[in-house]
DNA sequence: GTCTATACGATGATAGAC
DNA sequence: GTCTATCATCGTATAGAC
């Protein structure tokens, strides 16, 4: 879950190479890391925001190096200081965005009241797609293309966690506090709802004219998807939002 | 939303080429082709096959012309004697798939049962995620980009067919057939979960081990998605699928 | 209509000076 | 650590023979 050693398995073809290697993990930069150190990953930190921007808009192929390292602001031989290739520069946001992906879903509190819960969820979901549209369109991406590089990832670190939080969701329907539903296809549909406003935001724009950015447009997004994903959850009665805004 | 001509605006960097240009508009070919035609179609249509599995997965930049010219078994060299260039071969995909796109939106029918239509509606969205995850992939994924290439179409074909329907489902609202809900919003949210299956089956492999493809977990997934969708439009009452299998 | 050969640009990556 | 110069490869597209 906290995205380990970058040295494990980057899938494709594999490239030996010496050089900064060391210092590559970067998630575990501890409490003992140098001026220099910690100059070199903040470097680090600024390609990989920029290879973001460029590879949730074009996709991995559709970028060159040339381009990451101008909008970084190195030259693109300094690029491959940092990183030896480009792949690594794409897998690197990967693993990165992941972890934050992981998060909210991680947070899902199995003693806190069901419907309050899974509506916090939703509700930090949007925001999310709201606060960094980029990550999402990524990791959509990355999955639509056949998770090439994360499959790895998902199948292990996402799928414990999700599992674990499904039990917890069964639990809940179990003792009767929300309605039966299967928890893998509910947290799909969460997903679903929420992520759609990131990732399709081009064809959102094209017919409703808006987009999250757009205040009141986001309130009326999130309190349709709340009405959506809560209204299945209800027994019978209390199908409503617990926001009420325009 | 017939697709017309291709020589309208390919958006970035055009180039003229006269070749086989007049018989491009594929979609009108009218009773009196020969048989050369015909075969010159048929041809472009399988070369359109064969890039729309490449594109889906490896996305505009990720696949060569040589890949797409084997895959549809002509030389590369051929290749451009059918499409000139290699953007317009994507465009020629997304074009004919959006129409597709566009034609079970434009079925709902407004003298039908809300429930009943919308249902409908869903059940065959989750057909075409089925039957053809290709399509839904690719459309996703130029979405995701910013449809760079489709955006037109966006804007005025989509826009109107959504704003027409959209009006129907407001119409059904405050007849009272159903509950009051945002008809757009609504309408993405059925987008969202129905597509999600197509284009996030990586993920979902990944998590439930299963896919479309299987028969059971097609049930499950549309029986979770209708009632999702059909329980945010009930008034009170019937919150019930239509479907009880699984 | 289909092939062989090839021009030509773009791009990932490296070498080696400072 | 950063730069200049450079290589090797790939991929689009064209020319011209058959």
């Amino acid at each position: 879950m906290t995205s380990e050693n970058a040295n494990s398995k980057p899938s494709p073809a594999r490239r030996l190479k010496p050089r900064a290697e060391i210092i590559d993990n970067e998630s575990a930069a501890g409490p003992e890391t140098s001026r220099q150190q910690r100059r070199f990953l903040a470097r680090k930190a600024v390609i990989l925001d920029a290879a973001l921007s460029l590879f949730s808009q074009s996709g991995l192929h559709g970028v060159s190096t040339e381009q990451i390292a101008e909008a970084a602001d190195v030259s693109k031989t300094n690029l491959f200081y940092y990183f030896s290739s480009k792949e690594e520069i794409y897998v690197g946001v990967l693993k990165r965005l992941l972890s934050d992906w992981l998060a909210p879903l991680d947070a899902l509190d199995p003693e806190a009241d069901p419907i309050q819960a899974i509506g916090d969820y939703v509700r930090l979901k949007m925001e999310m797609s709201r606060a960094d549209p980029r990550s999402s369109r990524l990791f959509c991406l990355e999955i639509v293309q056949g998770a090439p590089m994360i499959g790895d990832e998902l199948r292990t670190s996402l799928k414990t966690l999700v599992d674990r939080k499904a039990a917890v969701i069964r639990r809940w329907s179990e003792d009767g506090k929300i309605a039966s539903v299967d928890p893998h296809h509910l947290i799909y549909a969460i997903w679903a709802t929420t992520q759609h406003y990131a990732d399709f935001s081009a064809q959102i724009a094209a017919i409703s004219g808006r987009t999250l950015d757009d205040e009141l447009f986001f309130r009326e997004a999130t309190e349709n998807v709340l009405r959506v994903i809560l209204g299945a959850l209800s027994t019978g009665v209390e199908a409503k939002p617990s926001k009420g805004a325009a």
